[in-house]
DNA sequence: CCAGTAAGTTAGTACTTAATCACTAACTAC
DNA sequence: GTAGTTAGTGATTAAGTACTAACTTACTGG
C-alpha cells in the first residue's frame, strides 16, 4: 500500500476518472471502476470527493483547462496561418498522446442533456462557459475572425467525433482533413 | 389501452427510444423511461425487442438512415453550391424540428468506445459504416471533392456538439456559423 | 359463439452500484 | 514511546434496473 496526500490522490482520481469517463460516459462508469485504476477501496473515493458527480466535474473541468492550455501555449506568439498550423498540430499531439481528452470532452457534451433534465442547469452553464473560454483562446491568435474560429473549431470536433468511432488512422476519411484544413482554413483578411 | 399491432408497436417504441437515449445515453436511460413514453408496460419492450441493446441499435439505425435521406433528398438534382446550400438547409430544419437525431447521433458516437471495450466490435463497424454513407451521400452532390465532403461534415459536427451543450440559438457562437458555411465552405472546382 | 392467436400486464428475480459506517494502519510532533 | 491526525479498508445497505414467467384481455376467422 502506496500512502499519498489527499490532494495527490485526488489527482490520481481525477486521471483515473478521465480515462474511465471518456470510455464509458458518466453513467457507464462506475466507482468501483475508477477506484479499481487509481489502486484505492471503492468507499475511499467518497472521502476524496462528495459524490459521483464530483469526480466527473473535476475530470470534465480538468479537460477543459488542458485544452485551453494546449491552444493557448501552442499559439503563444504567432498570429494568422502560424497560429493556425501550431494549434493544428499541438492538436494532432494530443490525439496520438491523449486521446481520452477529446472522448471526454465529448462525454462532457453530451452530458449537458441529462443534467439538465434532472435539474441541474450550472452543468450546463458550466460546459458553455469552457467552451466560450476555449472560443476566445483561439479566437485571438487566428486574427478574431470569428469566421475562421467557427472553422477551426468545427475541425476539431469532427476529428473528435471520428476519434470516438473508432476511425483507424489510415482510414480514408482522414484524407482531405489536413490538406482541406490547411486549405479551406486559410485565412481571409 | 390501445391495441396495436407488434410493427406499429415496435416503431413507436424505436420513436420513443430515440428522445430517451439521445437525452440520457445508453446507461442514463432505463428501460422503463422508454416504456412510460411509450405508453406501454416495461416489460413488454423485450416481446418486442430481444433486449435493450437491439432497442438502442434500431435507434441508431433508424436516426442514420433518416439523416442520409434527408441529405439525399434535398441534394436532389442539385451539385456543387446549390446542393451545398439545400442541404446546410434541410440540416437547419432537422435541427429546430427533430433535435433528438442530432443528440442521438452523438450518443451513438460515444458508445462506440464502451461497445468496444466489452468485446462487441460490431457496433463500432456498423456506426463507422453508417458514417461512410453518409459521406458518401453528400461527397456525390458536393462535386465529388473530398475537402469540400470533409468541411461540410466538420460544420455538422460543430452544429450537433453545439447543439448538444444547449447554446440558444440566439448565442454569439452560432454567429459567423452560416455566413462562414457559406464562405468557406464556397466550391473549388 | 367460440376457439385460437396476438397484444399486453402484474409480479418477481438476480444483479449492479452509489454511498455510509465503523474500523485499522501509517505517519508526525513532542 | 505515545497522542493525535491522516490515509485507507471491509462490510453493508438501499435503490435501481434488465430481464423472465405466468397470467389476462382483446381481436378475428369459421
Amino acid at each position: 500500500m502506496v500512502r499519498m496526500s489527499a490532494e495527490e490522490r485526488r489527482e490520481s482520481v481525477i486521471r483515473a476518472a478521465t480515462i474511465e469517463f471518456a470510455r464509458g460516459g458518466y453513467h457507464g462508469t462506475s466507482t468501483e471502476a475508477i477506484a479499481k485504476r487509481v489502486g484505492v477501496s471503492q468507499p475511499y473515493l467518497f472521502r476524496l470527493f462528495p459524490g459521483k458527480k464530483a469526480i466527473f466535474l473535476a475530470a470534465a473541468a480538468r479537460c477543459v483547462e488542458e485544452t485551453i492550455r494546449t491552444f493557448d501555449e501552442a499559439a503563444e506568439g504567432l498570429r494568422g496561418e502560424e497560429a493556425l498550423h501550431a494549434m493544428a498540430n499541438a492538436y494532432t499531439k494530443v490525439i496520438a498522446e491523449h486521446p481520452e481528452r477529446l472522448l471526454m470532452q465529448m462525454q462532457m457534451y453530451v452530458a449537458v442533456g441529462a443534467a439538465e433534465e434532472e435539474g441541474d442547469h450550472e452543468f450546463g452553464a458550466a460546459v458553455r462557459e469552457g467552451w466560450m473560454r476555449l472560443w476566445d483562446t483561439v479566437h485571438l491568435p487566428l486574427g478574431a475572425d470569428a469566421g475562421e474560429t467557427t472553422n477551426f473549431l468545427a475541425y476539431g470536433m469532427l476529428i473528435n467525433c471520428l476519434v470516438a468511432m473508432g476511425f483507424p488512422p489510415e482510414h480514408r476519411v482522414w484524407e482531405g482533413m489536413y490538406p482541406s484544413a490547411r486549405d479551406t482554413g486559410r485565412l481571409r483578411k
